[in-house]
DNA sequence: TAGTGGTCTAGACCACATC
DNA sequence: ATGTGGTCTAGACCACTAG
C-alpha cells in the first residue's frame, strides 16, 4: 500500500506515485532506457488499481520521464531539451540543431496555393488583389525524431520560385541561401497542451505541452516575407533570448503590440 | 450515442466529445459564464459513462475552454490571453498588466536569508564568502487571480535593504524605484505540466501547460542583481518580441548560451 | 499465443456548495 | 438533504509486439 506519508499535504494518490517513481528513478533504481514493471505489476506493487497506476504514468510522459511502447512496456526516458534562440541571428532551426549535435531534416506535410484568410492579409500587408499565398506544413526531426510541426504562409511572389527548396529545407535558411534578406520579426511565445491531430503528428501524448513560436519576419522594406509558426514538444525544446535595455524606454514603458 | 463521424480519423470517444462540446460552445449554444450539463447528465446525452465524460472534460479544461468548480458545475470560460513583452523594456509584469485593464497585485508566499546553492552561486557570481542570498517566492495577481508564481534569488547587498519593498511589490519594479539599474539580461522560455503544489498555487488542474520565463538580470558593470523565473499558467500568459537581425550575424550563428 | 499498453464501463465513496 | 465535481476500484475489450 501507498500513504501520501506524514507531515505531506493531503494529494491524491496517483500523484503519490508518479513521486515515488520519479525518485526511484533519480536514485537510478531504474536508468536510462530500462523498461519498468508493467502497468498490472506496479499496480501489485503499491496496491492500487490499473487506472491510478495508469493516471501516475500519464503524469511522468507529460514531464517527459518515461515513454510507453503500446505492446512492449514503460521505458526511462533521458533526455535534454534543444535550445533555440530569440536573439540575433533569427533562429535558424537548422544551425541550432547541428551545433547541438543532432541531425536535422524536414518532411513537407503540405504545399499548396490558397486564398488568404483576412487574417494572413494583414499579417503579410497584402492587397486584396493579390490574395493568393502559399501555405506550407512541415515536421522537423532531430535524429528521427519528430520535435515540432511548422505552419507558414508566403506571399505568392516569395514562395513561387522557391517551391521546391523551401518543401526540402529549414524556411529560414531557404530563404538566406536565396538572397532574401531576414532584416527583423514579431514573435511571440506561448504554450497549450497538444491536441489529438498533432499528438498523432509529434508522435507525443495528448495533453503534452506544446511550445508555439509565431512570427512575422520582415525583409528589406519592411516587406514581410513569412508568417507562421513552430508548433514544438515542450521536453524537447527551450527558446532563449538576450535582452539589452536601452535606459530612456525603462522608464516610460511600452505599448505592447500581439502578433 | 456518440461517434467520431465518417471519414474522420480514428480517434478516442472522449476525444470526439472534447470537440462536440468544443463546437457548441463556439456555436454559441452554451455562451461565456453559462453551466453546463453535469458529468453525470452529459454522460447521458452522449451515451456514454461518465469517466470518459471526465476525460471529454478534462481536455477542454487544459484548452481552458471551461472551468470546474467542486460542488457547483463545469462553466464556459471566456478569457483573453495577458501578453508581456520580452523587448524594451525589460518585463515589468505590472506594467503590463495595468495597460491591458487588470488589477495587478502581488501575494509574498516566502521571504527569507538561505545558503546559495552552486547553481546559485554561479548565476549570482558570488564570491565563496558571501554566499548568502535571499530567495522570495510569490504570487502574481491578476484581477484576484493567481497567474503565475515567481522565484527569485538575490545577492544580500542587494535585497537586505529592500527587505519590505520586495515583498510588497514587483521585482523589476521595485528594484528600478530603488536607483537599481537593470542593464541586461539572459532570458529563456520553456513549458511544462504543472505539479500538483503548482496547480495549487495557480488554483489550475493538474498538467496545466506552466510557462517558464527565466532570467538572470544585470545592472551596472554585469553585475547580477536577480536570478529567478517565472512560472505562469499558459492559458493566461503570452510572451511578445521585436526581434532585430544584424546582417553580420545572420551569416554564421552564434553560439546558444543555456541560461 | 501470451503479455503489454490504450480505451471504456459501472459503480463506489468523498469533499464541497447550496438550500 | 441533495446535487455537484474529485478520486479510486475492478474488470472488460481492443490493438500492438514478440516469441
Amino acid at each position: 500500500m501507498v500513504s501520501s506519508g506524514p507531515g505531506i499535504q493531503k494529494q491524491p494518490l496517483h500523484v503519490a506515485i508518479s513521486q515515488k517513481l520519479k525518485e526511484q528513478i533519480d536514485l537510478g533504481q531504474y536508468s536510462v532506457g530500462e523498461q519498468l514493471p508493467s502497468e498490472f505489476n506496479l499496480g501489485e506493487l503499491f496496491g492500487v488499481s490499473r487506472t491510478t497506476v495508469r493516471r501516475a504514468i500519464a503524469n511522468l510522459i507529460k514531464q517527459g520521464i518515461v515513454v510507453t511502447q503500446q505492446g512492449k512496456g514503460i521505458f526511462v526516458s533521458g533526455r535534454q531539451k534543444i535550445r533555440f534562440s530569440l536573439s540575433n541571428p533569427l533562429m535558424h532551426f537548422d544551425q541550432a540543431l547541428q551545433q547541438q549535435g543532432y541531425a536535422s531534416r524536414v518532411k513537407s506535410l503540405s504545399f499548396q496555393q490558397i486564398n488568404a484568410s483576412t487574417e494572413i492579409i494583414l499579417k503579410l500587408q497584402l492587397s486584396d488583389r493579390t490574395s493568393q499565398v502559399y501555405r506550407q506544413e512541415k515536421i522537423i526531426y532531430a535524429d528521427d525524431t519528430p520535435i515540432a510541426l511548422e505552419i507558414d504562409c508566403f506571399p505568392a511572389a516569395i514562395a513561387s520560385p522557391l517551391a521546391e527548396a523551401l518543401q526540402q529545407g529549414f524556411t529560414y535558411s531557404t530563404l538566406s541561401d536565396n538572397n532574401i534578406a531576414l532584416k527583423s520579426a514579431k514573435v511571440s511565445l506561448e504554450s497549450f497542451p497538444a491536441t489529438y491531430e498533432l499528438s498523432n503528428h509529434l508522435a507525443a501524448p495528448l495533453g503534452l505541452p506544446i511550445l508555439v513560436f509565431s512570427y512575422i519576419v520582415y525583409g528589406d522594406n519592411q516587406q514581410p516575407v513569412v508568417c507562421g509558426k513552430t508548433l514544438s514538444r515542450s521536453d524537447w525544446t527551450q527558446y532563449v533570448s538576450q535582452i539589452e535595455t536601452s535606459e530612456a524606454m525603462t522608464k516610460k514603458g511600452l505599448p505592447i503590440a500581439s502578433v
